[in-house]
DNA sequence: CGGTTGCACTTTTTT
DNA sequence: AGTGCAACCG
C-alpha cells in the first residue's frame, strides 16, 4: 500500500514529518481530513506505532466517525493483524453502534479518537478511583440540568431569578470554569454585587454538583486537568500511553482545553495540531483562536506546513470568500488557489421576506433536480439561526422538496426522552438530585411540592441517598401514607431495575422497557393530544436505540455527549437545512447561504460600536465557512422584511455583501445584480413629511424608526416601508 | 394536589 | 408565534 499516493507535496509533508511539534494550517477544502488520517496511517504502518498509542481529538462526533470509517478503508485489512490494545484502548463510542461501519471487534484496533469530552469521559472513568471528586458512576449534567441545579441554588439563597437569569448565572459559571477558575477564586476577585452574587451561588451550586455525583460539561474537562495537574504519576501515565497527540480544529481550543493539550504532550513532543484561524468561530464558548497563533511558541522547533490548494471549490467562490475575509484584520495571511478556474458565478438575490426567500429557493432546487442536472442531496440551506429553519421547512413540505434537518432539538432533548433517560441516571446514580426532582411525579404519583419539601428534609436528615431514602421513608418523614406508599414503590422499582443492571440480568433496552411498563409511561403519554402519537414514536426509538448498548454506563454516556448534529439522519436524497456553526466541514455542490441581512448575519447581538471588532470579525468568519462550503453552485439571500418575534420588522442587507462588491466588475449575477448596493443613500424623512411611492400613491409620513417609515396614503392605505426598497420620493 | 389559564420571554451559535 | 412558568380554582 502506497500511503504517500495521491497526496499532494504539502499533504505529503505534513505526513512524513513524524517526529516532533508540528503545525498544519489548513484552508477551506484544503484536504485535511485526508491528511490527518494519511497521517495516522502511516504512523501505524510505516513506523510501527500502536494505535493505541495515538490520541486523535476531533471537534465533533461525528468528525471522529468519518476519520476513523476513513482510516479503515485506508488500512484495509489490517486490523486483523492489529494487536488489541489494553482494556482501556477501546474505541470511544461517538455514536451508536449501529451506525458504525465496524464491528465491535475492530475497536481495539483505533486510536483514542473523539471530542475533548468524550476522551474527557473516558479518561475519568478509568481514573475515577484515584480521584476524590469523581465518582465511578457520575453522571454528566448537559446545560437545563445544570441550570436546574442553578435555579435550585439561586432558591436557597434567596437571590430572585428575575434579577439575575439563571441563564447568565449558568454561562458565568461556565466562563469561570473555561478559564479554570473555581469558586473561591471567583468569589476572590468579585468586586462587583452582580459577581459577588454569582459567587456565592457558584460556590453552593458546586457543592450540589458533587453531592448529587454529578459532572457538567466543563467540570469534564476542567477535572481532568485538575487531574493531570495534581497527580503527578496520572500524568506520567497518560503521557507515556499517548505517544503521538493530533488535536483537528485547533483554532477553536478553549484554554482549558489547551491546558490539558500542554499536559498531556510528553518530552518527545510528538504533536500535531490542525487548523484555521480564518474558520475560528467558537470564541462565544471559549475558544481562543491565538492558541494556534502561538503554537510555535509554545513548541519551539515546531514545523509549520501549509495547505494552501483548495480541492473543493471553484475560482469564483473562492474569490467571493476571499473578498469577505480579507476584510478582517485580525488573521493570518493565506492565500488560497483551485485548479478549477471555471464555474458559475456567485448570486445574490433579495425578496421580499422570508416566505419569499424559502419559495424562491424551494423553486430553484426543484427545477434543477426535475431537469436531472442535480439531486437533492445536492443542496444544502446554510442560516445563522435556527428559527430561520421554519421558513424552509414550510416552503419544502408545499413544494414536496424532501429536506433533513441538521440540529435544532435533539432527540434526547425531547420531553419524553429526557423523562427515561432522568429514570435511568437516578437508578444509575441514585444521589442525582436534578433526574430526581424531574421524575418524582412524572407520571403523576400524588406527590406534590408538599410532599416533596418533606421528603427532603427526610432525605437530608438521613444521609443517605436519595433512592435509599425512598425505600426508607417510614411515619417518621412525616409524609402521608399515599405519598410514602408511592414514594416506597419508586424506589423499590429503581432498586429492581439498579439490581438487574448490576448483576447484568437485563441489558439497557431490557430496563427502558420494563421501566416504561412499571410506570405505565405509554399511558401517560397516550393523552389527547395530537402530539402523542409522536411521543409514543420517539419512546418506541428510545428503546431500540438502548437495544444496541451492552452497559448502562456507555448508553448515558453517550447519550450526554451526542449532539444534534451527530444524529445520523439517513443518506437519502434529501436537502439539508443546518446553521453555519454545524456545516463547518461539511461540503455541498450547491450552497444557498440565506439571510444576509443587518441583524441576522451580523447578528444583532454583536457589538459593534465599542471599537472592538473581535465579535463583528467572527460573524465574518461564519459567512467565510458558509460560502467555502459550496462546490460548484453558491446563491446568498437576503430578505427586505422578516419576522422576528412575532412582528415583521423591515431589514438591511449586511454590510458583508458590501465587502463582495468591491471590485465586482461583472463578477456577480442573479436576479440583484451588485449594483444594486450603489444607490444606498437614505434620506432622511421627518413625520410630517409628504411623500410620492410609486407603487401607492401620496402620502403623508406619520413615523420615522430609523428607516422604516409608516406612511398614511391619501386613499387610506397606512404601510409601513423601508425608505431603501420602498421607492419614494419626497414632495 | 393537579390542572388550567394567562402572562412574559424568547433567539445566536454547541460540547 | 410558541413555550415555560406563576397564580388560581376545583
Amino acid at each position: 500500500m502506497n500511503i504517500f499516493k495521491n497526496l499532494n507535496d504539502a499533504q505529503r509533508e505534513a505526513v512524513e514529518v513524524t517526529r516532533g511539534p508540528l503545525l498544519i494550517l489548513a484552508g477551506a477544502g484544503s484536504g485535511k481530513t485526508k491528511t490527518l488520517t494519511h497521517r495516522i496511517a502511516n504512523l501505524v504502518v510505516n513506523h510501527g506505532v500502536q494505535p493505541g498509542e495515538i490520541l486523535a481529538v476531533t471537534f465533533t462526533n461525528k468528525a471522529a466517525g468519518e476519520m476513523r470509517e476513513r482510516l479503515g478503508n485506508l488500512l484495509g485489512g489490517a486490523s486483523e493483524h492489529a494487536t488489541p490494545g489494553s482494556a482501556q484502548g477501546r474505541l470511544a463510542e461517538v455514536t451508536p453502534s449501529r451506525s458504525s461501519s465496524f464491528s465491535a471487534n475492530s475497536r481495539n484496533f483505533f486510536p483514542y479518537m473523539g471530542t475533548f469530552h468524550s476522551i474527557c469521559v473516558r479518561i475519568l472513568k478509568i481514573e475515577a478511583e484515584n480521584l476524590e471528586h469523581v465518582p465511578k458512576n457520575f453522571v454528566i449534567y448537559d446545560d437545563d440540568d445544570r441550570q436546574a441545579l442553578i435555579k435550585r441554588a439561586m432558591k436557597e439563597l434567596s437571590i430572585d431569578d428575575k434579577q439575575l437569569k439563571p441563564r447568565a448565572v449558568s454561562s458565568m459559571i461556565s466562563k469561570a470554569k473555561n478559564d479554570c477558575v473555581g469558586p473561591d477564586e471567583f468569589a476572590a476577585a468579585a468586586n462587583h454585587p452582580i459577581q459577588k452574587a454569582v459567587a456565592q451561588i457558584y460556590a453552593r451550586y458546586e457543592r450540589a454538583r458533587r453531592d448529587t455525583g454529578a459532572l457538567d460539561f466543563d467540570d469534564l474537562l476542567l477535572e481532568t486537568v485538575r487531574m493531570l495537574k495534581n497527580h503527578p504519576e496520572i500524568r506520567q501515565h497518560w503521557q507515556g500511553r499517548f505517544k503521538y497527540i493530533l488535536i483537528d480544529e485547533y483554532q477553536d481550543t478553549n484554554a482549558v482545553q489547551y491546558k490539558m493539550v500542554k499536559l498531556l504532550v510528553n518530552k518527545d513532543k510528538n504533536i500535531c495540531v490542525v487548523g484555521d484561524d480564518w474558520q475560528s468561530i467558537y470564541s462565544w464558548r471559549g475558544a481562543d483562536f491565538t492558541n494556534i497563533l502561538n503554537f510555535e511558541k509554545d513548541f519551539p522547533g515546531a514545523k509549520v506546513i501549509k495547505l494552501e490548494q483548495n480541492y473543493r471549490s471553484t475560482q469564483p467562490i473562492l474569490d467571493a470568500a476571499h473578498k469577505v475575509i480579507t476584510k478582517n484584520k485580525n488573521r493570518t495571511n493565506k492565500k488560497l488557489w483551485t485548479a478549477i478556474e471555471q464555474g458559475e458565478q456567485v448570486q445574490i438575490t433579495r425578496l421580499n421576506d422570508e416566505t419569499e426567500e424559502a419559495a424562491m429557493v424551494a423553486a430553484r432546487i426543484l427545477q434543477r433536480v426535475s431537469a436531472g442536472v442535480r439531486k437533492f442531496s445536492d443542496f444544502a440551506i446554510l442560516y445563522r439561526v435556527n428559527a430561520q429553519s421554519y421558513a424552509f421547512e414550510r416552503a419544502f413540505m408545499q413544494a414536496h422538496v424532501p429536506y433533513r434537518l441538521v440540529g435544532g432539538v435533539r432527540f434526547y432533548d425531547r420531553r419524553e426522552v429526557k423523562d427515561i433517560i432522568a429514570y435511568l441516571r437516578l437508578l444509575y446514580q441514585p444521589n442525582d438530585l436534578v433526574s430526581f426532582n424531574r421524575i418524582v411525579n412524572m407520571p403523576v404519583r400524588g406527590v406534590g411540592e408538599a410532599s416533596l419539601l418533606k421528603f427532603n428534609t427526610y432525605w437530608a436528615n438521613s444521609g443517605a441517598s436519595i433512592v435509599e431514602a425512598l425505600v426508607a421513608a417510614d411515619e417518621d418523614s412525616g409524609l402521608t401514607a399515599r405519598a410514602r406508599q408511592n414514594l416506597n414503590n419508586l424506589g423499590n422499582l429503581l432498586y429492581l431495575l439498579r439490581d438487574k443492571v448490576e448483576n447484568g440480568t437485563a441489558t439497557p433496552g431490557e430496563v427502558v422497557e420494563e421501566l416504561v411498563k412499571e410506570i405505565g409511561y405509554k399511558e401517560h403519554l397516550n393523552d389527547d393530544t395530537p402530539q402523542a402519537e409522536d411521543r409514543l414514536e420517539n419512546l418506541g426509538a428510545l428503546i431500540s436505540e438502548a437495544a444496541h448498548y451492552e452497559t448502562l454506563d456507555e448508553f448515558l454516556n453517550d447519550v450526554a455527549l451526542l449532539t444534534s448534529a451527530d444524529e445520523d439522519t439517513g443518506d437519502k436524497d434529501k436537502v439539508t437545512l443546518m446553521t453555519l456553526h454545524v456545516a463547518k466541514g461539511l461540503e455541498f455542490p450547491v450552497v444557498f447561504v440565506v439571510g444576509l441581512e443587518e441583524g441576522l448575519l451580523p447578528h444583532a447581538r454583536v457589538n459593534d460600536y465599542t471599537g472592538d471588532d473581535s465579535e463583528l470579525e467572527e460573524e465574518r468568519r461564519l459567512l467565510y465557512v458558509g460560502m467555502t462550503r459550496a462546490k460548484e453552485e453558491l446563491i446568498m439571500t437576503h430578505a427586505s422584511s422578516r419576522f422576528v418575534y412575532g412582528k415583521r420588522q423591515y431589514v438591511l442587507p449586511s454590510r458583508f455583501l458590501e465587502d463582495l462588491q468591491e471590485g465586482a466588475g461583472n463578477f456577480f449575477a442573479g436576479s440583484t445584480p451588485a449594483n444594486t448596493f450603489e444607490d444606498f443613500e437614505i434620506q432622511p424623512y421627518e413625520v410630517g413629511d409628504r411623500v410620492k411611492s410609486m407603487q401607492f400613491g401620496v402620502g403623508s409620513v406619520v413615523d420615522v424608526d430609523g428607516l422604516a417609515v409608516r406612511v398614511n396614503f391619501d386613499d387610506g392605505v397606512s404601510k409601513l416601508l423601508n425608505v431603501q426598497y420602498a421607492r419614494l420620493e419626497k414632495l
